[in-house]
DNA sequence: CGTGCATTTCCTGGTT
DNA sequence: AAACCAGGAAATGCAC
């Protein structure tokens, strides 16, 4: 079954990422059958076919397509929990999606309902749905190597708004696309870095927040409780924290 | 409903 | 003077 999934082809990322097509442009669009002239619906990819109408191959190939796309850890993954159809995929609860895959099915439901309502332009949104999946992917167990799926279940209630500032700077760090030089490292090793543009950085964390009254002078006391905490660790220069013992994830070699 | 956590808000005082 | 830093105290929102 693993193999079956690790082995199967993807689109390439440049064929599903018109943020202007719609499933109806999608079915009808030639280029999504490309090399097979004939192809019954069985034989053609996920993303020509609507969700509803998945095969079970379907299904996997969507998996496959998620865990190599947002650094899903398949170990968190039951796979025979998602050895169903399209039509079964999509009568799955949240429950069941996190029971089949602890915190990775919970990324996975939140995939398929905004591919569902909005099919292929969900994954090429360069609002908040781009930041939302990255931000889900990164903030929990999903990027660390060696992650049990233990673990992963234990952090199955993790979730885009209940990520924590200091998961939200490091984030910002790792991603130069959203960072936009809000934050800067000071020295990569040591996980020391700089606000560069601090009312920029609070306005993204009200953003994220949905708090608009955000400054930088409330997130900074946000940022010295940790402190307290060892998440950060006290830096003697202005806009400059330092990540602590207990902050993970912002080593180079350890994403 | 109560509790605890993670901020958020506000504030006084000190530093760059 | 403006922008930060340090923390205390209390309020808030949310999850359990």
């Amino acid at each position: 079954m693993l193999d079956s999934v690790a082995h199967s082809t993807f689109l390439p990322n440049a064929s599903f990422c018109d943020p202007l097509m719609s499933w109806t442009d999608l079915f009808s669009n030639e280029e999504y059958y490309p090399a097979f002239e004939h192809q019954t619906a069985c034989d053609s990819y996920w993303t020509s076919v609507h969700p509803e109408y998945w095969t079970k191959r379907h299904v996997w190939e969507w998996l496959q397509f998620c865990c190599d796309q947002y650094k899903l850890d398949a170990n968190c993954i039951s796979f025979c929990h998602f050895n169903i159809s399209g039509l079964q995929l999509c009568s799955m609860t949240q429950e069941e999606f996190i029971e089949a895959a602890g915190v990775c099915g919970e990324y996975l439901y939140f995939i398929l309902q905004n591919m569902r309502s909005q099919g292929y332009s969900f994954f090429n949104d360069p609002e908040e749905t781009k930041a939302t999946i990255k931000d889900y992917a990164v903030s929990s167990c999903l990027k660390t190597s060696g992650i049990k799926s233990q673990d992963c279940h234990s952090h199955s209630r993790t979730s885009l708004q209940s990520s924590h500032l200091w998961e939200f700077v490091r984030d910002l760090l790792l991603s130069p696309e959203e960072n936009c030089g809000i934050l800067e490292w000071e020295d990569r090793e040591q996980g020391i870095f700089r606000v560069v543009k601090s009312e920029a950085l609070a306005k993204m964390w009200g953003q994220r927040k949905r708090n608009d009254r955000m400054t930088y002078e409330k997130l900074s006391r946000a940022l010295r409780y940790y402190y307290k905490t060892g998440i950060l660790e006290r830096v003697d220069r202005r806009l400059v924290y330092k990540f602590g013992k207990n902050a993970h994830g912002w080593q180079e070699d350890k994403l």
